[in-house]
DNA sequence: GCGACAG
DNA sequence: ATCTTGTCGC
């Protein structure tokens, strides 16, 4: 039985692309906290997490993490609603509110310029900025000085590659929801200050697979024992 | 028509 | 993403 209609997801998207902010709706020259999520599975079991960092010093001072059954499968350009759902619900769960969102995977940098990290942020209505490892459309320009280079699809600039790790490949950084894309790099640029990775983004990606593991052990230690 | 395709 | 050991490089 499909759950899901490839048809029914696609006009989703463009109507949520339609709601994207392109511009900063925050006080994006004071952050104070900011906040990474991702998720992991196990078999048809997600889990959500999110780490949410002091934005000056990146220490971490909170997590949060759910695990829910997955109910969408991995579809190429609509991952976010096989994501969405743990994604929210780890979310909600911060005591903490951030004040951007950092999100693992592509926001405007999309075919249908409505990817996870946009998606996402249009649904909670809260700042959020993409940042993938590998390009999903378009191509790369040439590197700046500051290890910046536009994604251009279709003749328009979607995104930005970013050179965060010397000797490094780009991480590809795209507006979620209500941040500008030069905001969104240069947020993505202070986060990963040794690391290729933006540190809020590892973090929930640690805190996702520590969950993992724990689950793995107890229902190892049903079916054996 | 063919290939490519975030996590 | 996930399945997996050792191994190359900073």
């Amino acid at each position: 039985m499909k759950r899901f209609s490839v048809q029914k997801a696609r006009r989703i998207q463009r109507e949520l692309a339609k709601k994207i902010v392109f511009d900063d709706r925050f006080q994006a020259e004071n952050i104070r906290f900011v906040a990474g999520v991702d998720v992991a599975y196990v078999g048809d079991v997600a889990i959500g997490a999110a780490a949410v960092l002091e934005y000056d010093s990146l220490e971490t001072v909170e997590y949060a993490v759910v695990r829910c059954r997955t109910m969408f499968p991995y579809v190429p350009t609509l991952l976010s609603f096989r994501e969405i759902s743990p994604a929210v619900s780890c979310l909600k769960r911060l005591k903490i509110e951030p004040d951007v969102v950092l999100v693992d995977g592509h926001g405007y940098a999309h075919p249908f310029r409505c990817g996870f990290a946009s998606h996402l942020g249009v649904v909670i209505g809260k700042p959020t900025v993409g940042v993938a490892k590998k390009l999903l459309c378009g191509s790369v320009g040439e590197f700046n000085d500051e290890g910046c280079a536009l994604i251009v699809h279709k003749g328009e600039v979607v995104g930005m590659a970013v050179i965060t790790k010397p000797g490094t490949k780009p991480v590809y950084v795209s507006v979620g929801n209500m941040v500008s894309l030069d905001t969104a790099v240069k947020i993505v640029k202070h986060c990963a200050q040794n690391t290729r990775v933006p540190q809020p983004i590892r973090e929930a990606h640690l805190k996702a697979n520590r969950e993992k593991q724990k689950l793995k052990e107890s229902v190892e230690g049903k079916e054996v024992g």
